[in-house]
DNA sequence: GTAGCGGATGTGGTCAGACCATTGCTCCGT
DNA sequence: ACGGAGCAATGGTCTGACCACATCCGCTAC
């Protein structure tokens, strides 16, 4: 077993272990070394790994923020792997759109799914959703803005659905082929047009998740990632 | 920018234009370095990225295994990803299940709606799949291995769907949260009655598919992971 | 002429030590 | 009491070196 392997063993077992919780600071680079008897090379190969997966966040100089803190943002890792597997060629951007299909059209109907059940937050996530909304409603905002804020306004019922997993996947794949969708953009006939069309699919998807009617909101918005995918040409 | 991430960048540009395509070698650590004017520790963190999502395989030695080859096995980052994840306590590994659950039921439905399409390939995974349950049939096949069938068994349909990156997701989950569901089997009353009752779950979703019937085999396997998931207490 | 063997070569893996930039804290002087 | 200068801790980077391993090539012995 190489020697960053061991050391990633060790901050794993020790993460799991809680003995670094979320929010905490991991020991330096230095002691971490002197601890595990391995040169500080090995350990900083195995802090990047954490850092590239989204565990833990470097942060320099002195006080609170500096050192290594035990972060979570798992869309960061799925995000970046999915990236560059879409990079290598054998995962096809067909079939990250299918998945993102898959994983949205399941959260909107958990979230009409929670609406009629009157679960807390749920409001919240809806009026959150109506203001980016109006946001996008603005024919002056431009497209890579609109593009956020789409992206915001998809992912608020996912948080909606309460699963954790998903809602880090659909990010990662968001920003996996946030490249492939602002190159499609380009290749538009007509923004204004498509943005008009958007406007008025993410304002189906909004009230049929504001009405409780899961299939409804599940077709919505599988008609709707779909159709601009195929628009767009990714 | 930090200086990895430089190098990060060069790669991911240079694999996405296939400069280095599947199977290929990147340059060397010390070329590399040269090349990007920086030093091979930063060059080294960068591959160890891309060596911990899967993107590459180090090789030491020489001849045409040696060197950083391009790989591509995207279910090695996300299971590390997922794993680390849960491991820090913000992801439950009731999310993980309900996701499996979620990517699963869609994979049989595809599966079995490809198996109604006669679409090529299909006889080949049905019967790898009928081969695998024979050998679950075995009832001195220890724990360990009836999962590892049992996990080959599941992948196969996974398979069928054809869809790369719920695949590689499918794995990666599995593998995450392989030691719970090992810690789970011993705590079970009784192994073999369990076994038996898998192997008739098993049995249905094999069945199911066999004979298109989406639906059908959707709600077998939904069921047969998640009651499997409550009994092992995972 | 051929077969076997040993060194040359190139690769990643690891280590030691050093210096820098940044950040927060402490201590001293006003 | 306040403010600034210095100090300490941290990650970021670099240099140079050596090791283990796997292949390849040329030399040597038969």
């Amino acid at each position: 077993m190489r020697t960053h392997e061991r050391v990633l063993a060790h901050l794993e077992e020790g993460i799991a272990a809680g003995r670094w919780g979320l929010g905490e600071r991991l020991p330096g680079e230095r002691a971490l070394a002197e601890d595990l008897g391995v040169s500080r090379p090995s350990v900083r190969e195995a802090i990047r790994v954490l850092d590239a997966l989204g565990i833990v966040r470097p942060g320099v100089g002195s006080g609170p923020t500096a050192g290594a803190v035990v972060i979570d943002r798992p869309a960061a890792g799925l995000g970046a792997a999915v990236r560059l597997h879409v990079a290598t060629g054998t995962l096809p951007v067909r079939d990250v759109v299918a998945t993102r299909v898959l994983l949205e059209s399941w959260a909107v109907a958990q979230a009409a799914e929670r609406v009629m059940d009157h679960a807390p937050g749920t409001a919240a996530h809806l009026e959150e959703a109506r203001r980016l909304l109006g946001r996008m409603e603005d024919d002056d905002v431009p497209a890579a803005e609109f593009l956020e804020l789409d992206q915001a306004f998809h992912l608020e019922f996912v948080r909606m659905a309460g699963n954790v997993l998903v809602e880090a996947v659909m990010t990662g794949l968001r920003g996996a082929i946030g490249g492939y969708v602002a190159v499609g953009i380009e290749r538009l006939p007509s923004w204004p047009r498509t943005a008009a069309r958007l406007r008025a699919e993410h304002r189906a998807v909004l009230d049929a998740v504001a009405a409780g009617d899961a299939p409804a909101a599940s077709l919505a918005v599988k008609a709707h990632i779909e159709g601009f995918s195929r628009e767009a040409g990714v």
